[in-house]
DNA sequence: ATATAATATGAATGGTTATTCATATGAACA
DNA sequence: TGTTCATATGAATAACCATTCATATTATAT
């Protein structure tokens, strides 16, 4: 016989349960981190600013690509970008990406 | 006239760069923390063990679609399974999940 | 052993998204 | 001011993925 209850298990689970809004804007953030080039350019910029060409020839594809992704990051305000001469370099704009990044890292080896 | 070399630039960033292998499992993960039904359900069992038709019932989802992200979440190793009596008990597998959440938690938090 | 309740699975569908190609924009330097 | 180079953008394609519906599997408890 199950000493199981629904009911009490879910209403116990309802509370403190984080908002619908804080829960999808942390699904946005956790997006930005789940593409293979995203993550490669975010630590590509952990070590120094690069303009689209470095990081397309770092990571060997083409300039549209990286420049489309860079838009996503940017409206995630994880990259900022200010002008130098010609180029526009890209750099990181959030003290926490470090961290995020450290955390995967921290994951992954411990398998 | 500008003073960028791309070749100096690139070859830095070379450096130190995490595998291959590192990036993609890293990616791997955040993709686990990356859609609002796994991380609803990853808070969910934050604070306790639960079966399926509990998430279901707490997240107003078909048991159907909560069963095949469990099914992701334990190839993941984010999650384990239990048996006791006639339900089968989830809960979370891996130390890291919560301070993941947590990380993207402070990071939502300071905007 | 069988019936039942809980969970898992497979195929199908719709929606999302990364990449490419081609082209537009825009600033810089001559 | 015009030309050139770096970057951005748009449309199209293809791959991926979450959900649903229907059904299969499995263990339990009688």
């Amino acid at each position: 016989m199950s000493v199981h209850s629904h009911e009490a298990v879910v209403s116990r689970a309802k509370k403190d349960f984080p908002s619908e809004e804080e829960l999808y804007d942390m699904t946005n953030l956790f997006k930005m981190f789940a593409d293979f080039t995203r993550v490669r350019i975010l630590f590509a910029l952990l070590r120094s600013e690069m303009c689209v060409i470095d990081i397309a020839m770092l990571l060997g594809m083409e300039q549209s690509a990286i420049s489309h992704q860079l838009r996503l990051l940017k409206q995630g305000k994880l990259v900022k970008a200010r002008r130098e001469g010609k180029h526009i370099l890209y750099s990181l704009d959030d003290s926490h990406v470090e961290q995020i990044l450290d955390c995967g890292i921290e994951h992954i080896e411990e398998r």
